[in-house]
DNA sequence: GTGGGATTAATTTGATCAAGTTTTTGCGAT
DNA sequence: ATCGCAAAAACTTGATCAAATTAATCCCAC
């Protein structure tokens, strides 16, 4: 039981001066993790008190972590008191269609001009990873890989702006997108970072920019549609 | 002395069902508004110490709304346990600029497809208090009417996903924004609001939606050219 | 006598605060 | 200028209080 966490740890003492990661982060990295990769399903309610037993930590740090989750979207909070992991509204996923179309595309044209070589081997392995967890049907490392290769695009675009909401809205979706492509399987997921690669290395941002339109569009409409199947849709909210 | 912030005051009890505003979601707003409308300045710092002291509170509170206005952009994590009001770089105008041209339309065009008789009624009454603020000279009058447009549009859009990024634009431009009209004085600032009034009135979504794009341009564009003249751009984060 | 509904008791959870601990910073002396 | 000491601020924890949900009991009706 509770072997989704670690506890809090402080390192006893290392002789390098060594980086103190305090404990609301560590509880807040952990926290957006689980619900990142679907470790939470939607709908599942967030106490406080169930973080403290599972993460040793105080009552304080956890609030914290809880408030910043909250604020990024990646927790919802319903009227009483009541912390739960969001459930996907059709409409909402509308919005994130929308938002991710427009972001992407402008992130992967500016990672396409600003792109080292070793910018590009790392990308390509990280696709190398995502063939390989497709291949095996390892739904968990196909969303890690998957995210990894987005992210480190947008960390090449040096944007932190538009890097700070796309990364929200990766939280929005992930909790459903594990439910998704656990019926699913990994064998029809979209991995269309091939072509975004070619774009990158012609230094092409336009290119560049149409490939990852088209993956993030097929991915999206994968889950609505997978949503609406599924009738995973949540209520809309009561107060 | 204090004045900016009322003390946290917990209503003694009154007969009806009243409902209890914690005190960290009262810290919270206080400080939201303090930092939209530029009562503080860029730059400055923000202690947990200093907000005890003014607002009155616990420490458990204030760390809550610190971290949730992280978490929108409105305080900037600096490293070493510090946190700040942020200031512009040039190149975080551009990406505002950029989101804000992609999302205010989409909201405006939202909005006149839904948009009832009393929301056109409501939304000229915020617009002709607009009026009286730039010929009043009223900085912060202006920037709460205009805040207030905007935030009605969004509202009727009905638009979840995308009103909670828009308002967090807002977070990071509003200090820099009292800060550019205090030196320009209010003759000179954009109200594009009667042609975007004249497309909710037709129900005309593209019209709407150009007007507004036309109103954000010309407001973002006079940040960008105040703050090259005025040198205001912060430099770049250090860890 | 039994079943159901409502009221009340009890447990659980959240909110706030105050104290203790650690870290950083600022000042002064060498 | 550097090292060290002192003061202040942040981090963490535990305790306390209030609110809400759940469980239990009691009364009334059938």
């Amino acid at each position: 039981m509770e072997g989704s966490f670690s506890a809090a740890q402080k390192p006893p003492y290392t002789g390098e001066t060594l980086k103190r990661v305090p404990v609301h982060q560590q509880v807040y990295l952990q926290l957006r993790e689980a619900v990142l990769f679907g470790e939470l399903t939607p709908g599942e309610a967030v106490t406080i008190q169930g973080l403290i037993e599972r993460t040793g930590a105080g009552m304080t740090p956890i609030r914290e972590a809880i408030r910043r989750l909250t604020s990024e979207g990646a927790l919802e909070f319903r009227g009483n008191r009541r912390v739960l992991v969001p459930m996907l509204t059709v409409d909402v996923i509308d919005e994130l269609i929308f938002l991710r179309e427009m972001l992407e595309p402008k992130l992967a044209s500016l990672a396409a001009e600003r792109a080292t070589q070793s910018d590009i081997d790392e990308l390509e392995a990280l696709d190398d990873g995502l063939d390989d967890a497709i291949a095996q049907g390892d739904v968990g490392a196909y969303l890690r890989c998957n995210h990894a290769f987005h992210a480190k695009l947008y960390s090449i675009a040096k944007a932190p702006i538009l890097t700070e909401v796309a990364e929200g809205l990766w939280l929005r979706f992930g909790p459903s997108m594990r439910v998704v492509c656990g019926r699913m399987g990994t064998q029809n997921l979209p991995d269309n970072h091939k072509m975004a690669l070619d774009g990158l290395r012609a230094g092409d941002g336009t290119a560049t920019a149409n490939a990852i339109r088209e993956d993030v569009l097929q991915g999206m409409e994968q889950v609505r549609v997978a949503m609406e199947n599924a009738g995973l849709v949540g209520e809309p909210i009561d107060t």
